[in-house]
DNA sequence: GCGACAG
DNA sequence: ATCTTGTCGC
């Protein structure tokens, strides 16, 4: 996997007015509807192939993506590759945080991370995971968004916290799980007003107690729609609030950080 | 000036 | 994101 868009790949030196324009330029690039190599169906954590029929077809690689930090001016990224619930490829990569975390920037601190990581994977995913916002971002161009666009590759953000956008109604101190609520754009954001851009997905809920678990905030990077984002998530989580691929490569970059530290 | 803000 | 062990609750 190499970026087909070299243009876009995040370049910190540049002023905070042209990261703008760059992100609005990926913004009309991106695409938010289902252009997938795969039937969202076939998406399965479930390792159970041993009992897949030959007329079912082969589950679609996903991978995840997260970052970890080496001080203050190194991330290392990490990046999962899994097709039925087997982990079948890993990479790891680091990457000087040239500039400090600025909101609605976070692609230009982290971005040349993911790509690297990704860009060491010996397959191609269908499907990768990251963290962080996709479409649910100011310019409509978040990290998934960034990096989906400039690999020209299938991408969808998952983060734990709301960037930007209005809930449709508002969310209740407890929602139940596999519950979903359409994040809305507002003033805020590019896109027309009420625009969906995601999705507040309760991924995993207590059934029982006085504590509750925070919903995820799904959004679509590229090459999908923000249902079928929310649809894939759900089929790749097992039990825990963050999905499959996500809390694999969270591990690794743990642990690629505890190596290099 | 105030508010609000992924990782 | 990160600094960080045990601990409270189910």
């Amino acid at each position: 996997m190499e970026p087909v868009r070299p243009a876009f790949v995040p370049d910190p030196s540049l002023s905070r007015e042209a990261m703008e324009a760059l992100q609005d330029e990926i913004a009309t690039a991106a695409v938010f509807d289902d252009d997938l190599t795969f039937d969202p169906g076939d998406v399965t954590v479930d390792r159970d192939g041993d009992q897949r029929s030959l007329v079912d077809a082969e589950p679609p690689v996903i991978a995840g993506v997260d970052q970890a930090f080496l001080g203050d001016d190194r991330a290392v990224s990490a990046a999962v590759a899994l097709r039925a619930g087997e982990v079948i490829d890993e990479a790891t990569a680091v990457a000087e945080t040239e500039i400090p975390y600025i909101p609605g920037l976070l692609s230009f601190r982290e971005g040349n991370a993911v790509l690297a990581a990704l860009q060491s994977l010996s397959v191609t995913p269908d499907l990768t995971v990251i963290d962080g916002s996709g479409r649910i971002h100011f310019r409509q161009a978040g990290l998934a968004t960034h990096v989906g666009v400039t690999l020209d590759r299938p991408t969808v953000g998952v983060a734990k916290n709301l960037l930007c956008g209005t809930p449709r109604e508002p969310l209740p101190d407890r929602l139940p799980e596999g519950a979903r609520i359409a994040i809305k754009s507002d003033a805020d954001v590019t896109a027309p007003d009420g625009t969906v851009i995601g999705y507040a997905y309760q991924s995993r809920q207590y059934d029982r107690g006085s504590t509750s678990i925070n919903p995820l905030y799904v959004s679509p990077g590229h090459r999908i729609s923000a249902e079928t984002a929310v649809d894939v998530v759900e089929r790749t989580c097992d039990g825990y609030k963050l999905p499959e691929p996500t809390r694999l490569a969270d591990a690794l970059a743990d642990k690629a950080k505890a190596d290099f530290e």
